[in-house]
DNA sequence: CTGAAAGCGCTAACAA
DNA sequence: TTGTTAGCGCTTTCAG
């Protein structure tokens, strides 16, 4: 294998002159003579030398690395998400090192630790849905470990969040379906431990009040956020004596279950059954019919949520959470 | 911020043990007395040590860090192959570090520079679409860089590398229009550079011959894999003199553009035109009609890369390029 | 203006 | 059975 990088060591070795002083001329230390400067910044250049970050994490405690937990990331939500904290870390010149939960809060524990053991210099999460107990993230903040959670939160007080609008969004929604005709609106959410499942529903109760709907609790479903819990809860839905005409789902894949369920009941989409997700562009466009949904900025969540994190990684501000406005976008499956 | 993690030296002092004999005790070395080997480790443990990892990575000049490097992040293909990958890595105590070419050459070889910087122990790439130069892999493999690649790969050579048997699931597509009656069938194409493109449009001709079909050049269009340019592809073709029955688009996004358009024509698939598509079964079940597709297997692609990966990481075996065997899926857009 | 030395956390060869 | 020391690559006093 051989050695792959060149050391201060072998610069200094190779000009004859001593560790420090490479050192010193390689960050424009004011000490160091010019021409020796240009000799040794020439060196450098020459032979590619860059300084070995692994040394560096060691002497200034400070890997440079930032942990992320999400919940999946095959998903579009997720994977865009990291994309936009990326984008920011890239520039800081910061690494991210990503972990899975696949939906577990046991999963979730063990990837804190595991990220912690490698030294990361903080975390950025966004919880699993079976997470209820918040205890591992207190203990975080109790440690001093920079923590920032983004889309599923906890601890509003004790930990800086980034989220979308959620009771807004609802309200927009059940509004939407009341503009386009629709009166029996349901709402299929996540589990109910989630805040985005609650203060969902909250929007949703809101949104009825205001267009004077009367609530039925027997359109209010609950799933696990998989494509076949999702298509269950809408065969339930479709049963009942007095089925709903519009169904407004938590996210992606709820969204694509519920289509899903309808298109096999035989019934049409606007006209029988409107469906309105809670989904990102591309996914919307994509299904058939083409989905209206508050459509999340997820790119952008991402990047807010860096920039969250890189500004209490510096300082000592009290934790504020970041609300993102959505925007509802209307497509042909809740067009009646 | 206070002191995150006890070192052996915390341990030592606290024990009135020099650190080498902690450190031995705590990696079972037979030289410590058994009381005393308890005795530092249930110290450890109530304190929670663990090693730190830069203080060994500087130490044993590894990092335990593999460099991905993929043309898009946020695409189910990529996201669903860096599950696999990292599976395989989170079990030998690997991590892995992202980077994100967006299709772009000049991102990739800065990745790799950056990636390099940061030390990871070797990359695992997918070329980005642009790419056509691949000076920057040769030199990898000349300084002895640990390096294989997948799905979209060069220089076979000398790189290892796991990709899907590309022309056997093009005549495998072609043969399955030609069963259903399909007989002017097109193929949507990415640039011509790319390894997959030309290893498809073979098997598309191949295929094409086996069924005794005549080739028409003007049923080979390219696209830059984004879908509206692979919509626009789809646009060329329907206005032919003679447009194609069947459509077979390179990838997922490509396939959707295809669908986007023939939808947008009036035609209805797969009654007027037939589509199949290189996709992940994800999306081949969320569109709709549903896409007929050779599905990619694409967590085992993830799995069986690292698996490559750390075969050459220890030893110097020969390259060898591993082909994954396709299935093609027959859904309800290429049922006439 | 430049060099020597200590120290970040750890291992391993060498002493005792 | 345990301790001492050197060294991985780097920065930073402290001494020239």
């Amino acid at each position: 294998m051989g050695k792959r990088h060149v050391s201060l060591k072998d610069l200094a070795k190779e000009l004859n002159v001593s560790i420090s002083t490479v050192s010193r001329a390689l960050k424009d230390h004011p000490d160091i003579s010019n021409a020796l400067r240009t000799k040794i910044k020439k060196l450098a250049a020459e032979r590619n030398y860059s300084p070995n970050p692994l040394a560096m994490g060691l002497l200034k405690q400070a890997t440079r690395m930032i942990g992320i937990i999400v919940p999946d990331l095959v998903s579009h939500f997720y994977s865009s998400i990291i994309s936009g904290i990326e984008s920011v870390a890239a520039d800081k010149g910061y690494f991210v090192v990503i972990a899975n939960s696949n939906e577990r809060y046991e999963k979730e524990k063990e990837s804190i630790e595991n990220l912690l053991k490698a030294r990361v210099e903080g975390l950025i999460v966004c919880m699993s849905c079976e997470t209820s107990d918040t205890a591992h993230f207190r203990q975080l903040v109790q440690k001093g470990i920079p923590l920032v959670m983004f889309d599923r939160v906890c601890l509003p007080n004790l930990i800086p969040a980034v989220v979308a609008d959620n009771a807004e969004a609802s309200q927009k929604i059940i509004q939407h379906f009341y503009d386009r005709g629709y009166r029996r609106i349901a709402y299929v959410s996540g589990p109910e431990q989630m805040n985005i499942s609650q203060e969902r529903l909250l929007g949703y109760r809101a949104g009825l009040k205001a267009c004077s709907l009367e609530p039925d609790p027997a359109l209010v479903e609950f799933c696990d956020l998989s494509f076949e819990s999702a298509k269950a809860a809408m065969k339930r839905l479709l049963q009942l004596a007095n089925p709903p005409d519009a169904v407004y789902g938590i996210n992606d894949t709820v969204a694509f279950g519920l289509m899903n369920a309808i298109k096999e009941a035989g019934l049409r989409i606007p006209e029988d059954t409107g469906v309105v997700g809670f989904t990102d562009e591309f996914h919307s466009t994509v299904v058939s019919p083409p989905l209206t949904s508050i459509t999340h900025p997820t790119f952008e969540m991402g990047q807010k949520t860096a920039e969250l994190f890189f500004k209490h990684l510096n300082s000592d501000v009290p934790p504020e959470t970041i609300v993102l406005k959505t925007q509802l976008i209307e497509r042909l499956s809740s067009s009646k």
